[in-house]
DNA sequence: TATTGTTATACTCTATAACTATA
DNA sequence: TATAGTTATAGAGTATAACAATA
């Protein structure tokens, strides 16, 4: 038996659950400290709406569904983005009752520059550890990647 | 040249960015839709105190600086884990100006099963893997969590 | 006089209820 | 009458400033 098995058996329940637990901790974790170390400009719920209109513009309704707030709190966090530049608001032409929020251009660079910094950290981490630990991760992030987007 | 490479090079520069660009962000969507999905009766405040007070009991003044919140929020926070009875204050009888927070055994319980929560959640998408996957991830797990612990 | 913790007050983000404009 | 969004008001959590008790 090589060092490096070729083919494996599935884990067994209790190992699946130790493994989930120490995984979820492990990015409860690195969120937490990405977040903190990150100080940044942009308040939480105001990144994670911005996050969404950079796909395409949306009303504040969809966005309050999105988000999971109330519409009057999505009414507030839409003011506070305009008042700074990030948002701009227009009317539906098609039906006035609605409204059409918009992400600026300097809020694309914005939400550029806090990734980047997140990225740096992480990165500098990564860059510490030896290539075969990277090479691990490597075939680990699209596997994270897939469970966060289940 | 065998598909397992048995000794790695380091990952160039651009290559340890958009790696830990990558993990950076499956670690935070993981750890956002876990806690949105554990639906707590804890706060996320409440909860981070509560960690702290597992390992020994302190003093607000302690917990405060710990959690990087001011004095004031603390003697809040800790008033509503008291009323919740999750915690427990006695003045400290070598200096009387000092109080001492205790956790409960109720608490330790409620901690148990909010984990609990949590780790379901992972579980489940971890089971979901075939057995390659979960073999990276069993090696990736040791690793992030060095990572988040640097 | 310095330190520990609390109370007083204000600001932000959240919510529900009531209201306006439009369909 | 129903829907989209806003305004009114209140409830948490945060902060700074002022205070009480103790060292």
């Amino acid at each position: 038996m090589s060092e490096q098995t070729p083919s494996y058996a599935a884990l067994r329940p209790s190992a699946v659950s130790s493994l989930a637990g120490e995984l979820r901790l492990a990015c409860m974790r690195i969120s937490r400290r990405v977040r903190y170390e990150s100080t940044d400009s942009i308040a939480p719920h105001q990144f994670s709406v911005m996050c969404r209109l950079e796909e395409s513009p949306r009303t504040p309704g969809e966005l309050a569904e999105i988000e999971r707030v109330s519409a009057p709190s999505m009414t507030r966090t839409v003011a506070g983005l305009a008042e700074r530049g990030w948002v701009e608001r227009a009317q539906d032409p098609t039906d006035r009752r609605q409204v059409i929020v918009t992400l600026t251009d300097e809020a694309r660079q914005a939400l550029k520059d806090t990734r980047r910094k997140r990225d740096a950290w992480m990165a500098v981490r990564v860059g510490h550890l030896d290539p075969e630990e990277q090479a691990v991760l490597q075939r680990a992030a699209a596997i994270l990647t897939k469970v966060a987007n289940e």
